[in-house]
DNA sequence: TGCATATAATTAGCTTAGCTAACCAAATTA
DNA sequence: TAATTTGGTTAGCTAAGCTAATTATATGCA
C-alpha cells in the first residue's frame, strides 16, 4: 500500500465516507445531492457553472442535479437579471434544516468511535479538518 | 453550515475527494473501483460477502463490481474448497503498481496546497489520517 | 437418511450520477 | 450586422447503487 501523506489522506478520506453513506440514506438524498448541498450551504449563492466547477462534475451533471433538487424544495434557480444566459442557485431553509437532521445522523453514528478518542486525539482531528477544508476549496489546475 | 466535528469531517472528507476525483479519472479506473482496490490490498484477502461489507455496498453490486476487476486484471477470484458456495478475491501486482502511479498523480495534484502546509500542520495531517484510519475500519452498527 | 431451513453468490430489472457530443440562445467582438 | 464566444440544456450512453427473486451448497434435525 503507498505511504505518502497525500494518498493515505485520500483513502482514509473515501473509507471513512462510505462507512458513513448508510447513514445518510436515510435521510432520502443520495450522495451527490448531499454533498451538492453542502457545497452551496457553505459557498452561498453561484451561478450553475460555479457550482459545477464546485461540486467537481461538468455542466449536463449540475443542470440535471439542480432540477431533482429543485423540485424537492432544497434549492431555489433565479434567472440572471444583467445576463439572461445566466442562471443562479441558493439553498432553501428546507436544505438547512436537512443537514442539521443529518448532522446528528453521523454523530450518532461516528459517537462510539468519537468517544473512543482521547481530548488530544479530537483537538488533532479538529485542527485536521480546518486544513482539509481550506485545501477542499482550493482549485486544482488541470495539467 | 452545521458544525459539530463529525460532519464538518465528513464534509470536508467529501470535498477533498471530489476535487481529486479528476486525478484518477488518469487511471482509467472509477472512483469505487478505485476504493475497492484500495480496500482489498490494505486488508488483504477475502470472500465477496466480507468485501461487500468491507467497501460498504450490496452483494450484487460486489458480484459486478469483482467481474469487471477480474476481466481488467486488478483482482483475481478463487472457490473456496472448503465451502463451495464461497468465493475468494485477492489483488493482483497490477493493482499494487496502479496504486502506486495513482499515488504520484495524487502527490502532484496535491502538491501545490500540501507545500503551502508548515511542518506543524502536515504533522497534524498525519495523525489525523491515522484517527481517520481507525475509524474507517471500524464498523458502525446499523440502528 | 432425507427433508427443511439457512447462507453465499448471482441474475434481473430498476434509478441515479457521471460523461461527451450536439444544440440553443444570449452576449460580445470585429 | 455577421461571426464568435459563452452559459446552459438535451440526447444518449456507461457504471454504480439498490431490492427481489433465483441457484446452489451446507447445515440441522426428525
Amino acid at each position: 500500500m503507498p505511504r505518502d501523506l497525500a494518498t493515505r489522506l485520500y483513502f482514509a478520506a473515501i473509507h471513512l465516507i462510505r462507512k458513513l453513506r448508510a447513514e445518510d440514506d436515510k435521510l432520502g438524498l443520495s450522495p451527490a445531492q448531499l454533498s451538492a448541498i453542502s457545497t452551496l450551504v457553505s459557498r452561498g449563492e453561484m451561478t450553475l457553472s460555479e457550482f459545477a466547477e464546485a461540486h467537481g462534475v461538468r455542466p449536463p451533471t449540475i443542470t440535471r442535479l439542480v432540477q431533482r433538487l429543485e423540485a424537492d424544495g432544497y434549492v431555489i434557480r433565479e434567472e440572471s437579471p444583467s445576463d439572461r444566459r445566466v442562471a443562479t442557485v441558493r439553498h432553501t431553509s428546507k436544505a438547512w434544516t436537512m443537514l442539521e437532521r443529518g448532522a446528528s445522523k453521523r454523530a450518532a453514528a461516528l459517537s462510539q468511535a468519537m468517544r473512543a478518542l482521547s481530548a488530544e486525539e479530537t483537538d488533532t482531528l479538529e485542527h485536521a479538518v480546518e486544513i482539509m477544508e481550506r485545501i477542499g476549496r482550493e482549485r486544482i489546475e488541470p495539467r
